[in-house]
DNA sequence: GTAAACTGCAAACGTCGTTCGCAGTTCAAT
DNA sequence: ATTGAACTGCGAACGACGTTTGCAGTTTAC
């Protein structure tokens, strides 16, 4: 009944989110790792083998120590895969000025997530838990508003076509990841008329990034530029 | 060695999907239990405590039997899974007769996916696995086509559209059901000028359906309606 | 110098999905 | 009728998981 004050967020300490919580005291001996070395090696493997790799015998295996060590550096799993995504999310830096047209900042910007979502692919499965909102993802917010500052309409009604634009990049990603693992083997596919006569007339696969474009700009400006619907 | 031959999905007969894989066999005692029964057990569960608590544990004790006896009628937890959220899509039948506008009567299929969420929180946690398009999810879609059929475009054009609502439809159900729950704590406002600058001019919210009917009219015109670019 | 705050680590705990073996039951074939 | 294969339920076990705990050793503040 002596020890356990810190452990980088035990009990007590664990209210303290993961951003502010400082690394270590002051007071024992040097660390043998760091947070960052272990966030490196959770994201190598996740790109490897899948988000399901990440284990915790499974990182702490690829540094070399046992599993319970790791807690002296994170207070759960959720910390370090919210760790993984800033860091991730990072790789959005730097930033690319905003040139010429609002949307057609926006559709880089969405354009560049996707391309992190294709280097990491364990993102989709890791973004829609509702915890861990980091530095990186406040500041890539903050870079969006930075875009959209021109266009002349409600803070709410940015924030909402951010997280939509977010959102369906995701969609796609995820579309994108599991393309061709979809099977109707063994279905009577006679009970689907309109499935059937759709896939008998087989029309030209859509261009994913003609479809990409057309949904963000169709969204975008359905979302900002339209006129609200007049209250009362 | 001397059995073993389909426990309703073992080893070998594996291979074939939950969907057309026959519930028992014709030679020994009558079943205890019923897929459905088991099914209706875990939704239940789950929209009672989540889907975490849909353990085969779980839902064994709901139905007063051993966890390894499910297993006598499901070959594994996704096949579980795959069979609720069939189970919760056969929820949208029966399907509202398409009446005036094409896209009025697709926004009020997606209102009714986005009520069945609202109904069943746990759908939101289960949708994104790459398994699992049972009967009643490929009726959905071939109703969704029928409604498209006044359309003048490529099939894969529709595909893509409805794939892409109920996306949408998802993304909003999944805001729902976190809002409230980020939160930036601790976080330096200061690296965001950007954001505290849109809080700091408060603006009203905007209402969450005049915003799910503009996304969706947003997204399906410029899907299904804008012309496509010339490709060369 | 002493005590508190730290360090790494191995062992354990409880839960999970799943497998296995066994005793009992039913039905098709003889 | 009898046999045996195909089934049933069930409890115990397996391996993996996240996490906790206790302990021996190290560093720093006072």
């Amino acid at each position: 009944m002596s020890d356990a004050p810190t452990r980088s967020g035990d009990g007590d300490s664990d209210r303290q989110p993961i951003w502010t919580r400082p690394e270590r005291g002051s007071r024992g001996p040097a660390p043998a790792h760091s947070r960052d070395a272990i966030v490196a090696a959770a994201i190598a493997l996740a790109d490897a083998d899948g988000l399901a790799a990440v284990s915790m015998r499974g990182v702490a295996t690829a540094l070399g120590t046992g599993a319970g060590s790791l807690y002296r550096y994170l207070s759960s799993r959720d910390d370090l895969l919210d760790l993984m995504t800033d860091r991730a999310v990072g790789e959005l830096r730097p930033y690319p000025p905003p040139a010429g047209d609002w949307l057609d900042t926006m559709l880089l910007l969405a354009r560049r997530q996707l391309a992190l979502h294709r280097r990491h692919p364990w993102l989709i499965d890791v973004i829609h838990r509702p915890s861990g909102i980091g530095p990186e993802s406040l500041a890539w917010f903050d870079n969006c508003l930075r875009v959209l500052e021109p266009v002349g309409c409600a803070a709410t009604a940015k924030f909402e076509a951010i997280a939509m634009v977010t959102g369906v990049v995701s969609l796609f990603a995820r579309s994108e990841a599991t393309a061709g693992s979809v099977t109707f083997a063994g279905a009577d596919l006679a009970a689907y008329p309109h499935l059937v006569a759709a896939f008998s007339q087989p029309s030209p696969p859509v261009p994913r990034t003609d479809l990409f474009e057309r949904t963000l700009r169709g969204l975008l400006t359905g979302l900002l530029l339209a006129e609200p619907p007049e209250s009362g």
